[in-house]
DNA sequence: GATAATCCGGTTTTT
DNA sequence: CCGGATTATC
């Protein structure tokens, strides 16, 4: 990863290890099932690996397994995950059964991997091997360019939406000749796909890559007849191909894994379809049920026995997937003897978000109390809003705690500028680099000189630094811009002169210096400006580790993750997304409301499609749990600053009975406030009987509303019951309209 | 070319 | 209601 990504390292020849005896060591300790997964070598295989049983414990035998074993040498392993932390924590693993070994393996993600393969052979797509990875953001200011030179109406036909559709279809694995033209709809008169192409030929010429095209383009080269010969001596070489997360793949990752391993059909994925959260990013849980068609006579192999959780947990999880339709079916079992089944999972009702998150907070440092540490604790929120509440209550408090995720080092407008600027440096044919920087700090080259810069880029197809190469030969600028231009443009030069004989970091200071960039910072009298500064020595720092300047750009590209290590003595507040491959002793799931969670829109799309993947993300939650889990509502919540009221979350029905604890036996709305109805919350007697879950209707609440019933609600007013269900209510409100509200959060009139 | 005014949208985001 | 992004205005 650090190394210098152009170099086109090839395989060393030392002699291969010999062959060590079949019941080695490391195969020791693993269930039966595990040691199936690790020594099923040949041919394809399925492993459908639930959570906490020890997945990463099989792939990272497996690994060694092979290489130890003598059946392949490391160079001959193609091993693809997802993120970067799984990549590098695989590698330590293996390093730590195999040795300097593990270091030889193809091992990094799916995107990573790709780009490797892809400087080797960029030639054959138009590119040159020392292309750029372009982010997000970069991306969508191309598309605006293409859609602005194109004519097309970028109120009526928002580029954001075209981006997405351009992202969906890389992810198919579609460049625009796989596409009708008519594929993209209505969109700008139905010029989707025109536009898709004339997007691509930017990129092209700008000799830049999107993040799918790292794959897309591999496999327009594998699929090409025209170069078998690629393709065949990647099969040659992968002799064995792992996979990780394969529920997570999407179809254009799919054709290249099945593209590679079809000679030898070595392909070993290991996936859980219950944990197929990232559909909405054009993942394909299809992939998972097609593999046994694609593959015939694949073994499939499924680790049900979990290591993590208590039983209670565990069966919790299980009940709340069970109601999923969509799926191959695997049980959660405990793999380890349990004295008892563990506390029950803690669901709580309150009044509102604040309420809620000092409850939570309260919890938090009760568990402490009992000796669990922070860093043991996590909050697993739907959405990155909710962790506001959360946050202000924590500092109120003075608990230490990290919101995982959030922006990203790399991310940040500083560093980004500064980026642009080693961008420009390393490869003068990047536009947006340029673009981004040519006036940064302002220096007096705006739109007039800019626009006479693109003109001219654009009748001779050229990138803009030597479009403005010429133009300073010129008197088509006026003479300050022109002799400002120009000596920019020999700070370009004399930066690149000395990519050679300097560091990457000494570079890099030089660059941010003489460019004025952080005397820009320096002037500048806001708060931040400080922070800014500091950022930009962090970057510097960074740029140490590297031994080139290209190499510290394809990390910043591929590596976009926050490197927080998770050591500190901090409670954890991330998204379920966030903490999927995480465990915790204790963990907070806060927020259970419909509209919440199962999210709104989940909710609004039609078919079940979307609720199921909610659910999943659910049982994610639910799984991560070590010990003990902590399940809340709020029956209001301010939304936009407008009060809303909300029913808890269907998914809490859900939830077996038997292993669920209505907490507080006085009920925060129950008896003594006041006539509160008595509702499920009046106490833990009507949750704790019998089974009836899901779709059975709840008992109703003894004493409770009828349809008619006049009555009061805190934030709405007076109001009639128009509807009941269960303990759900509709209500006519007199001055707030229609409202849903939960019965405990009423009281007659 | 830089500020002020206004309008829109407001899940999740491994790379 | 807040924030950003585009537009209007000086």
């Amino acid at each position: 990863m650090m190394s210098d990504p152009f170099a086109l390292d090839d395989e060393p020849s030392d002699p291969p290890p010999a062959a060590v005896s079949p019941s080695a060591a490391w195969l020791d300790g693993l269930n039966p099932e595990q040691r199936q997964a690790v020594e099923t070598t040949e041919g394809p295989v399925l492993v459908l690996s639930g959570a906490g049983t020890g997945k990463t414990r099989v792939l990272t035998t497996r690994l060694a397994h092979i290489i130890a074993s003598g059946k392949a040498r490391p160079w001959n392993i193609l091993a693809v995950t997802f993120t970067n932390k799984a990549a590098r924590e695989m590698r330590e693993r293996v390093g730590g059964l195999v040795g300097g070994a593990a270091e030889q393996i193809w091992l990094g993600t799916f995107h990573a991997l790709g780009a490797k393969l892809l400087r080797r052979h960029a030639g054959l797509v138009g590119l040159d091997s020392g292309f750029t990875i372009l982010d997000t953001d970069d991306q969508l200011r191309l598309l605006k360019q293409v859609m602005e030179a194109e004519g097309v109406d970028g109120k009526r036909w928002p580029p954001q939406a075209l981006m997405h559709t351009i992202q969906r279809w890389k992810d198919q694995g579609k460049p625009p000749a796989r596409l009708k033209e008519d594929e993209g709809g209505d969109f700008a008169e139905g010029r989707a796909v025109a536009l898709y192409r004339l997007y691509q030929e930017r990129l092209r010429t700008l000799n830049a890559c999107d993040f799918g095209d790292l794959l897309l383009h591999c496999l327009t080269i594998f699929q090409d007849p025209a170069h078998q010969d690629v393709l065949a001596d990647y099969q040659r070489r992968f002799k064995y191909i792992l996979v990780d997360e394969y529920q997570d793949t999407n179809v254009a990752q799919y054709l290249w894994l099945r593209l590679l391993a079809q000679s030898h059909r070595n392909l070993c994925c290991v996936g859980d379809d219950d944990q197929s959260i990232y559909s909405w990013r054009g993942a394909e849980v299809g992939n998972i049920l097609r593999f046994e068609r694609d593959f015939p006579g694949a073994a499939v192999i499924r680790l049900e026995s979990n290591y993590r959780s208590t039983p209670a947990i565990l069966a919790a999880a299980s009940g709340l997937i069970g109601h999923n339709a969509d799926r191959l079916g695997k049980t959660l079992r405990p793999g380890l003897p349990h004295a008892d089944d563990g506390d029950k999972l803690v669901v709580r009702a309150l009044w509102d978000g604040e309420e809620e998150a000092r409850w939570v907070v309260e919890e938090v440092e009760a568990q402490q109390r009992r000796g669990v540490p922070l860093s043991q604790m996590a909050i697993l929120v739907r959405a990155g809003f909710q962790t506001r509440e959360f946050e202000e209550r924590l500092i109120t408090t003075g608990v230490p705690y990290k919101v995982v995720g959030g922006l990203r080092f790399y991310e940040r407008q500083d560093s980004r500028d500064a980026l642009a600027y080693f961008r420009v440096v390393a490869q003068p044919a990047d536009d947006l680099a340029f673009e981004r920087i040519v006036n940064l700090p302002k220096r007096g080259l705006g739109e007039a000189s800019l626009q006479a810069v693109h003109l001219l880029a654009r009748s001779q197809g050229l990138p803009l630094t030597q479009a403005a190469r010429l133009l300073v030969e010129t008197d088509e600028l006026k003479p300050k811009a022109r002799a400002t231009l120009a000596a920019l443009l020999a700070d370009f030069e004399r930066w690149r002169g000395l990519m050679a004989g300097t560091g990457p970091a000494d570079l890099a200071q030089t660059v941010l210096d003489e460019s004025g960039y952080t005397g820009l910072w320096q002037k500048e009298k806001s708060p931040d400006a400080q922070g800014r500064l500091e950022n930009l020595k962090e970057l510097v720092a960074a740029l140490e580790e590297f031994d080139t300047l290209p190499g510290f750009l394809e990390h910043v590209a591929l590596v976009m993750e926050n490197d927080s290590r998770s050591d500190g003595a901090y409670l954890s507040i991330m998204t379920l997304h966030g903490a999927k491959g995480l465990e915790f002793d204790v963990v907070f799931l806060p927020g259970w409301e419909e509209g919440v969670f199962p999210h709104q829109r989940a909710l609004e799309e039609t078919g079940a499609r979307g609720l199921e993947e909610e659910r999943r993300l659910a049982y994610v939650g639910l799984t991560r749990a070590r010990r003990r889990v902590f399940l809340s509502h709020a029956g209001n919540r301010r939304i936009y600053n407008q009060w809303q009221s909300s029913l808890p979350s269907r998914f809490l029905d859900e939830l077996p009975a038997a292993v669920v604890e209505k907490s507080g036996e006085t009920g925060l709305f129950g008896g003594g406030q006041g006539g509160w109805g008595g509702g499920w919350n009046g106490g833990s007697r009507a949750w704790r009987a019998e089974e009836p879950q899901a779709w059975a209707a709840p008992a109703p609440p003894e004493g409770g509303f009828a349809v008619g019933d006049k009555v009061f609600h805190q934030k709405f007013g007076t109001g009639r019951i128009l509807n009941r269900d269960g303990n759900k209510l509709e209500i006519a409100f007199d001055k707030a309209g229609v409202k849903k509200v939960i019965d405990s959060f009423v009281s007659l009139a």
